[in-house]
RNA sequence: GCUGGAGUGGUGGAAUGGUAUACACGUGCGACUCAAAAUCGCAUGCCGCAAGGCUUGAGGGUUCAAGUCCCUCCUCCAGCACCA
């Protein structure tokens, strides 16, 4: 029978000693041998659920590991707490959302301290702690200073459901608020915005620097989305000029007419040249009327109008085309305005079969129209027999055009009509200018006076403290902003923080930048591929232009966990009711059994994993077990079982390595199988310990210390392999015969293919495959395999 | 449609081109027990009494040898999509 063992009582008195101790604070160390492992910081709702679980404690075994290998490992935890759960839990609670934010905030570390991690909390910090966002604040006056923050104008996300504007990265491919589900209205407002599309080649660029999986790197690229190609000129019947731009340059040949969005600013402008305007502009008034998806439908057939009495010059053919206005173009992306190749475009080409438009083909295909590759140009006169690449460029040069880059990325908006966010650090003198709050006027505090409830107004509007504050220090006729900031700009630089996180004078100071940055190892969710990791990504190379960050990365490596779906195999909700709180397992079978068994599901990079509760008791059972070992210690050991631990520290150590947790666990269970059957002294038992402290730390710093060990296990060094134990004398190999594999031979490892064959042979079992027959050919891979190919000798 | 990734037992999953199904769960049988739980032992891909044969989404190919490499498909997941 296995010793059972309290896990209870051992795991508290254990996370007791460790935090009284302190042994996992970093201190302020300068030193080279130096790692920095974050995880995403935590919202801080108010109670742990099994996701908390597998992004914080998985990672946990890997900075131990480290830690143990003699890495001083810096392993922060903080809270990342605006945003629009706390106002809402606020509102429905009667509390101030301060006060709801700090109350979970304490609960929420003592359940994190249950995990038995070894966070780093020395280096914590919060978003919502005015410490915190006075450099939230001071970074955003700086970037208005230098016209990266700016107030725009143009449409924007309206989410019905939070009451806020939201930015385009948070809008779900479906059309919905990617929290609150809500459809997403088009409104027309002005807005605080961050020149992100001024990054977008670095954004793209530096991705080759970075060690991170190939498909967050492509559906960052495809986010941003590059095109390349040009803008050209064509020039109206009324006189204006109109820049249209193409990825296509070579088939400037075969525009046979122009397309303008509806809301092109031309439109409006030409009105008087325009012969048709009361159609044109009721077509406007439709496709204004239209929402988003219906807009971008593309299945439905193509609309438009032309716009008569005006022609464009079609600069390579000089020819005159008509002009349209239709909704398959869009006005924010380009120029807002197309030139029509139908003959190879396929939008054009459904469009003016419709419209019985003339279809010129200028690239040579044998395929039917409309034709989509590049290949050689026809139609094109002096253009003719060019390649489509050659032709580009030429092309471009002869009509005067521009070389250029368009991108799909739109400016981040980060103003939200909320409460519970930063206070946009912005006061209006009487005129209506903008001008930053100075730095001693930080941090610009929240105040306190309002109800947060949201109305679509912003909740800052109705204060009489703000509005009191700005006069007292700007004078009367000064008026504050009203809207706070997208809670994404929180978590776009508190790694950055972490390092130096009591500094008053800097945001960070860039000598312990240089130290500690950029981020080693990031864990995280796949869902901020596009936006977290985006914005962060930009704000930091904002930060470096502008001399306050060390780098222009923030994250070498990255490792995007799975999720832990419900039992159901959805993803767990609340309004599904397939939420796992681990509380009840933590409970009965120790907080060291749920880390292993979410470490055992399968490997932590990758898939989802529907929670099974089913296994645990399996992991519970090996601790079991490795507790109760502790008991029966051997005198001596065989030198097959010393082999078989120098074997196993040797795959657990690449395991970590690899984030496959689950198959270094495996080799845990297969050595305990082997070491309960054949004795094993104290001795090898304590590396053993060692080598499965990072995984189950309070239960081997109890043994560890019961077997009279004063210090932590977790500051002993981690075992390593020797390469004496890792050989053995001899190995086995299978043999394969014809392709078939016919059995296996036991041989010295460094036997040749002449022992091998002697001892094929030999074997009664393996002989009679071959004793008849001509022997064509041998292959032999040593320590691999014995492969015989034969053929039938005549009888 | 484009891009990235994945398809292996009843389940989660394992396998530098070299013994497919490790490890664990589950299941079955047995031991212990008045009994049950717990624990321990054995078995457990499929067909077959056996000998043997078959098996990694489907079909081809390369190779002495393919889950792994190549080609053609199918299915699922994720991102992008009237983006010129």
């Amino acid at each position: 029978m296995h010793k059972k063992f309290d896990s209870t009582a051992i795991e508290k008195k254990w996370q007791t000693k460790w935090q009284e101790s302190k042994i996992y604070n970093v201190g302020e160390v300068i030193t080279n041998n130096r790692e920095y492992v974050l995880v995403e910081w935590p919202y801080p709702s108010g109670n742990l659920h099994i996701g908390h679980w597998y992004a914080f404690a998985v990672p946990d075994i890997y900075v131990r590991y480290r830690r143990m290998s003699g890495v001083t490992v810096l392993y922060p935890m903080g809270f990342d707490a605006f945003g629009l759960p706390a106002e809402n839990a606020a509102i429905k609670r009667s509390l101030s959302p301060k006060n709801w934010t700090d109350q979970n905030i304490s609960y929420m570390r003592e359940q994190l301290n249950s995990m038995g991690n070894a966070f780093s909390w020395d280096k914590t910090c919060n978003s919502t702690d005015p410490e915190y966002y006075k450099w939230t604040q001071w970074m955003f006056t700086e970037f208005f200073r230098n016209n990266i923050a700016y107030r725009g104008k143009g449409v924007v996300n309206w989410c019905p459901g939070c009451n806020t504007v939201i930015a385009n990265e948070q809008v779900l491919t479906d059309g919905t608020c990617e929290r609150s589900g809500d459809l997403i209205e088009k409104r027309e407002m002005p807005q605080w915005m961050l020149r992100i599309t001024q990054y977008a080649d670095r954004l793209i660029d530096d991705l080759e620097t970075l060690d991170w999986p190939e498909h967050i790197k492509e559906a960052q690229r495809q986010w941003i989305g590059r095109s390349r190609g040009a803008e050209i000129d064509f020039t109206l019947s009324t006189g204006e000029k109109i820049a249209v731009f193409t990825t296509r340059p070579d088939t400037l040949f075969g525009a046979t007419y122009l397309v303008l969005a509806p809301e092109h600013p031309l439109v409006v402008k030409s009105k008087n040249h325009i012969n048709n305007w009361a159609e044109v502009n009721a077509y406007v008034e439709t496709v204004r009327q239209k929402d988003e998806q219906e807009r971008l439908d593309n299945t439905k057939e193509k609309t438009g109008v032309k716009i008569a009495g005006i022609t464009a010059l079609n600069p390579a053919t000089n020819e005159n085309i008509p002009v349209f206005i239709a909704d398959y173009v869009l006005g924010a992306y380009g120029t807002g305005a197309i030139m029509a190749v139908p003959a190879h475009d396929e939008r054009d080409y459904a469009f003016a079969k419709k419209f019985s438009l003339p279809v010129k083909a200028v690239v040579a295909s044998s395929e039917a129209l409309p034709t989509t590759t590049a290949g050689h140009l026809i139609n094109s006169g002096e253009f003719d027999g060019l390649t489509s690449d050659e032709a580009k460029t030429a092309i471009v040069a002869k009509v005067g055009g521009r070389l250029c880059n368009t991108y799909r990325l739109r400016d981040w908006s980060i103003g939200r009509q909320r409460y519970w966010g930063v206070p946009i650090p912005i006061v209006y003198d009487s005129t209506g200018k903008p001008h930053p709050v100075p730095k001693e006027h930080l941090p610009w505090l929240l105040p306190e006076d309002v109800d947060p409830k949201p109305t679509g107004e912003a909740p800052l509007a109705k204060s009489t403290v703000l509005k009191e504050r700005t006069e007292a220090i700007f004078g009367a006729g000064w008026t504050p902003e009203v809207e706070t900031m997208d809670t994404f700009v929180d978590s776009s630089w508190y790694f950055m923080r972490y390092v130096d996180n009591r500094n008053d004078t800097e945001l960070a100071n860039l000598e312990i930048q240089k130290n500690w940055l950029p981020v080693d190892l990031y864990f995280g969710g796949a869902e901020h591929t596009t936006m977290h990791l985006l914005y962060s990504r930009f704000w930091q190379k904002a930060l470096f232009d502008l001399g306050l960050a060390a780098h222009s990365e923030p994250y070498k490596k990255r490792i995007n966990r799975g999720l832990i779906l419900g039992p159901d195999g959805n993803k767990m909700s609340k309004s599904k009711g397939n939420v796992i709180d681990p509380d009840e397992q933590v409970r009965t079978l120790g907080a060291d059994t749920v880390k292993m068994y979410l470490a055992f599901l399968g490997p932590y990079e990758g898939s989802n994993y529907p929670f099974d509760l089913s296994g645990i008791a399996g992991i519970r059972r090996f601790l079991e077990r490795v507790y109760g070992l502790s008991e029966h210690l051997a005198e001596t050991e065989t030198e097959e079982i010393t082999r078989q631990l120098h074997k196993t520290i040797a795959k657990v150590r690449t395991d970590i390595e690899s984030f496959k947790f689950n198959t270094a666990i495996s080799a845990f269970m297969i050595f305990l199988n082997q070491a309960e059957k054949a004795g094993l002294t104290k001795e090898s038992y304590l590396i053993f310990l060692r080598l499965l402290a990072p995984f189950a730390p309070h239960l081997t710093e109890e043994i560890w210390s019961q077997l009279g060990e004063v210090d932590s296990i977790h500051q002993a060094t981690y075992p390593q392999a020797k390469a004496q134990w890792l050989e053995a004398d001899t190995v086995v190999i299978s043999v394969q015969v014809n392709g078939k594999l016919r059995g296996t031979i036991t041989l010295p490892v460094q036997a040749k293919e002449a022992e091998a064959m002697a001892a094929a042979r030999q074997s009664a079992d393996l002989q009679k495959y071959f004793a008849n027959q001509e022997i064509t050919k041998v292959i032999f891979v040593p320590k691999k395999i014995l492969s015989i190919i034969t053929t039938q000798l005549p009888i």
